[in-house]
This record gives structure tokens, sequence and C-alpha cells, in this order.
DNA sequence: GCGCTCATTTGATCTGGGTCATTGTCGGAA
DNA sequence: TTCCGACAATGACCCAGATCAAATGAGCGC
């Protein structure tokens, strides 16, 4: 049900000023695990100190897999798909970042995925040298940072329960669900579910094809359990949509 | 191509020295990301008196989804498989743990996911509030278990990669290469790669039907790719099987 | 040995969804 | 306005794999 972020809901994003119009302490501490609590304000000053607020259009890369992994980013709007390309061509695309999410908690050398911005994002980006020094020194951060990617170790295994689905509606409908509970988190809307991805996109995350994706979502509408908007849906019946999305 | 682990290989296993005939800190050290040598005696001492030798038959519990999280495991012999079952009465099997892996990562209040024993196992049992504590005051363990956990989500992702495959001769294969690599940093061995699980069990953790799984192993061994031994395969043909199994 | 059970393999059939092709829709550029 | 390209939806066809069924094999207790 729950789907995958390569990412933590609001928590070190709402950790550095940049753009504190929109994001923000207040609006994350509600939010998510509520892990900003676990640090002072010297340790949020120090995290201010370490970043550098940065911006993507459409289709720009944030960073490429392979390539050496000099940067970690904290999504402050805008949306991120998160992918691995294959040999054959083929694309898996692993998550997608939205507000507040965080990019490079594997803290590897280099990126295992490719990242690149789906619409106009910006984000607080980190020297991934300077943010594992400093966890080395502030103990609070180091054991957010693992919460996180403890969470983040989660969905992706609710995910994987996802992708183990043999029918592509349940699929759809549990992307659906896992969407609309990130973007209550970030927004508290629960009936407008933004898709700033495109059709392609969500069929490389769910391991399906395009048209697929087009049919399901077609006859999730006819059964009247959503709307197709131009940029998203509309949830009608909620019910409908989580006993699809198998639990 | 790399296989999910629930776990990590060897690395706090070695660190209790119960059964340390078998699981001493040196054959350790060599394995994995040499986590091991973040540790000094204190630390290791520390871990010895936290955890608990214990054992389980086949089939027997080591701990139910939805159940509060209590302990975390060490795995010392045997095999475990880690699943969440749905309402539907399906099964997602999301990693099978092997001699070395650890199990409770998550460090969630209840269990996310069931564990069960396939074959005899033995473990090092901690309970999970000592060892949460212990965390707090010895930052090289934390930094230990992140760097487990960023280790761990790196193979779940690649797992998602894996179950993105729409062929399912491309999943079996890369769950062979994967198993295969697993078992060479246990045992050495690269050609014998032992199938504890039954095919039901690898049925479920791909997210394909059992008869798919047999006719697939068949199809292997029958372009003499594999040869189907009672206890697994034998490995005749690397070179195909990481072809099949796309990166 | 025999009979029982359970796992695995193999076969036969059917269907969900992949693939290819067409059409529709929107938005930006000229 | 028209043209163009990107994206989405829908139809037609076909195949990989799910499902159903049956056969084979591997323990295990008696």
């Amino acid at each position: 049900m729950a789907q995958l972020r390569i990412i933590e809901p609001l928590t070190l994003a709402a950790l550095c000023s940049h753009d504190a119009t929109v994001h923000g302490c207040a609006p994350c501490r509600h939010r998510s695990l509520s892990l900003c609590a676990a640090l002072d304000s010297d340790e949020l000053g120090m995290l201010d100190e370490l970043s550098k607020s940065v911006s993507f259009g459409a289709s720009e890369t944030l960073f490429r897999q392979g390539e050496d992994a000099e940067f970690v980013f904290n999504i402050t709007s805008g949306s991120v798909r998160v992918y691995r390309s294959l040999h054959d061509g083929q694309r898996q695309i692993v998550g997608f970042a939205l507000p507040g999410d965080f990019l490079g908690l594997s803290m590897s050398d280099h990126n295992a995925f490719s990242a690149d911005a789906i619409t106009s994002t910006t984000a607080c980006k980190f020297s991934r040298q300077s943010f594992s020094d400093m966890l080395d020194h502030e103990q609070h951060v180091l054991r957010l940072l693992h919460k996180m990617t403890s969470h983040e170790l989660n969905l992706a295994q609710d995910q994987m329960v996802i992708m183990g689905c043999h029918s592509a509606l349940q699929k759809i409908a549990a992307f659906l669900v896992g969407l609309r509970a990130r973007w209550n988190m970030i927004s508290g809307e629960t009936v407008h579910i933004p898709l700033p991805m495109n059709r392609g996109d969500i069929a490389d995350f769910l391991g399906v094809a395009i048209e697929t994706v087009s049919r399901n979502l077609s006859s999730l509408a006819r059964e009247k359990a959503i709307v197709i908007v131009p940029d998203g849906v509309r949830v009608l019946n909620i019910r409908r949509l989580e006993s699809l999305a198998r639990r």
C-alpha cells in the first residue's frame, strides 16, 4: 500500500532555511516520523551552513548512475524520478521524490541510480563529504539519518509487495493510494492526487506497459473510483482503491 | 542482479561469540563491507553481553508481522524467509536471511513482516530496547548499523529492479545470480548454489507462479546453464545466467 | 518392502497484459 | 490560424505465464 520513496517526507528538508517561506520547520514537525524534534538549533544551523539552494528545469539531471556521488539532495519543491537504466535500454524507476524527500541516503561512493527533475524542481544540496563528516560529530543527526534510512527501507519493501501483485489493476490502485498518502502529508489534500510524472514513468515504476497504465486508469474512471483530470486524478471512492491495493 | 537481504552479510553476526567456532570475527572481517573493523573490543564485548543464542526448527517462527518488535536477530546458521501476508491469503516474500544476516534493521516498534525458519536455524537474539539504548552511547555501532541499513536499502532497490523484469526467465536468472553471490560471500562456493527454500518460496519472492519457477529452472537445465540437484543447483554457465539477469 | 504425504515437474488450456497501430487532445511555435 | 510533436487513450492481435490437472519423484513411518 505505502509506496517507495527514495527519500523521507520532510525532515531534513525543513532544516535548511532556504526558501523558508515555504519550507520552514513548523510545517515539518507534524509530518511523518516527526524526526525534526531530534535536532537542536545548533544542529539545524550546522545543516544550514552545509547546504546550498539549487534548482532544475524539467528533465534536467540531478545526478547520473555510476558517477561519483558528490552531493546529497533534499527536495524543497517539484518532483524527481529516480531510476536505473539497464543494458537492454529498459528503465526501472525505483521511486519518485517529492518536496521534503531526501536523495542520497545510501551514502555509497557512487550513485546506484540516476535522478532527474520531472517538473521544475528546487532542492537543498549538501556536499556528501561534509555531510558525512558531520555525522561523525553529530550523534543526533546520525540517528535521524538512520531512522530515515530505515523508514526508506520499509517503503522499498512495501514497493516490493506492490510489484509482487499479479494484477496490474492492483498495482495501479496501490500506486494511487500510496501517492495520495504522500501528497496528504505534504499538502493535506486527499481528493486531488497530482501526477507530475507521465504514464511512461508510472509504467516503468510498476513494471507494466504504458498502455496498461492508461487502460487501468480508464477502467478505474469508468467504474467511478477516480476522475482523470489534466494534471492528475481526483479520488471518488478511496475504499475501492484501498480494497484493490492488497495489504 | 544483486538480491534482497533483510540483513547484512556477516558483520554483527561475527560480533557475538556464541558458536564462536563457526562464526568468529576472523572469517567475518574479509566479508561484505568489512564493517567489523569499525568496532573495538569493548564494543564487541558489549554486544556479547546483550545477545543470547537461540535456535529454531524448520517452519518455526522468529517473529510475526504486527506483533511488538521485541528482539532483533542475527542469523548464525540456517535460513529464514521474511514475508508479508496479505488479506487475500497471498504472501509476498521480501527476502531470505542467510548466515550472517541481520533481521530487524528497521527498528520500528512493531514488525512489518513475519519471519520463519526455512531450515534449522540458529541466531543471536538481542533485546531491541537494549540494542537501541546501546546505539545512543556507541557511535561506532550506530554508524555500523546505519551502513548496514543503507546497504540493505540498496539491495531492496536492486530487488525492485529484478521484479520489474517483464520476463520470468530473467527473474529466475537474477535470483540465482544474486543468491550465488551471497553464498560465495558465506562459503566461497561459486558452483553449487544451495536452495533451502522450496519452489513456492521462490515464486512468492519473485512474484510468479510455482510452475513458472519450475519450468524456467528446467529450461535453464535443458540449455545446460545449470544442473538441478536435490538441495539446490549447480552452475554450469554463469555467463548465460548473468546475461539473462539484466543490469 | 509398502503406503502415505508432500514437493516438483510436466502437460493442456485460457486469459491478462504486452505489442503494434490508430486516433484524439493539448500546447507551443510560426 | 495551422502545423507539429508529445502524451494519452483505445482497439486488434498474440503470447508469456497463470491456472487447472495429472504424473512423477522423494522422503518417511510402519
